[in-house]
DNA sequence: TTATCTGCAAAGGCTTTGCACGACT
DNA sequence: AGTCGTGCAAAGCCTTTGCAGATAA
């Protein structure tokens, strides 16, 4: 495989929404509205930087001084689970270590946490030019496929599959 | 991009080296040998399942009943130190939330930690074929770079560099 | 011998849980 | 009115730090 020569963008800047389209968002999804919600919502999905619970916290607090960090932690957790935000390193419960320090690719099972190996030569050649250009010097790289192992599917078939907390 | 269709491979396996093969790799680095040592690596490395520090304490407890936790901490960090080890999900001290749950990629700095979005329709398109057979049913996947960004470069040039503790 | 490793204990940091009050639908 | 959200507090879990004794080079 070739380098990668499609079209690709890095972004720099979120999406900014209204709060209005928030509290619709929100209210679609069954959630409830409120100001402290919609805060750290709006911060989340403008922040570019991917941000911590405590991160948010700071932030939102300037605007809302009574807000508590539990508060954020619960509304991150809600907006998870309503598939409005995605835990970047969503094993930050617990260190996982790898012997395998050969180049090598993950499989990653989102049933039993199982992260499986894989290697493959192809995936190793990844490159994307555009980051080139950016002044981001690439030092290596990865891939992860999510998915579920055949134990987890034959214990849990897709139809019947209920959304992990740690889910992508 | 089409389907990979390289030769990929699941490990299911890992390398088994002996008592003498590991402390040789120790002693080229400058470990110092010991028993407990040998044994946390050696599981380490035989096992296909990116043990927890706990997952090895448990395992390598039945051979030394009086080992610590916090050696098998001390361990994989020495171990780590050493470039004998990767951590799978080195940012497990915190959790960090991503609001764009359009599919997308990571661009990750080993300097400061942060992470930029990156869109790219090729590198979402990527599939192994490999992984078809094995059971695994994949529902998702993504690419993560990783490198320095331009501030960290101008702060600290590749020459300079210290491995951090966090890096990969 | 000397540097470093091991094990025990305690501390530290982040996240979750429990509960009462308050806010949204 | 009822359900759910918020804030305070405390507990929980994983990981790191400090120190004395033991071990490898």
């Amino acid at each position: 495989m070739k380098a990668i020569r499609k079209v690709s963008t890095l972004k720099t800047r979120t999406a900014r929404l209204s709060p209005e389209e928030i509290g619709r968002t929100f209210r679609e999804r069954g959630l409830k509205v409120t100001p402290q919600r919609t805060a750290i919502y709006q911060t989340l999905i403008e922040s570019p930087v991917h941000p911590t619970a405590d991160h948010l916290y700071t932030q939102v607090k300037r605007v809302y001084p009574m807000l508590s960090l539990n508060t954020v932690y619960h509304t991150l957790g809600v907006l998870r689970n309503a598939g409005l935000t995605h835990e970047v390193n969503y094993w930050h419960d617990r260190s996982q270590f790898d012997g395998n320090i050969n180049p090598h690719h993950h499989l990653i099972c989102l049933g039993c946490r199982m992260i499986q190996d894989l290697t493959d030569a192809s995936l190793d050649r990844l490159t994307v030019s555009s980051v080139r250009r950016t002044g981001f010097e690439v030092t290596g790289h990865q891939v992860e496929f999510y998915g579920y192992c055949t134990r987890c599917r034959r214990r849990n078939p897709a139809a019947k599959r209920k959304r992990k907390e740690w889910s992508v």
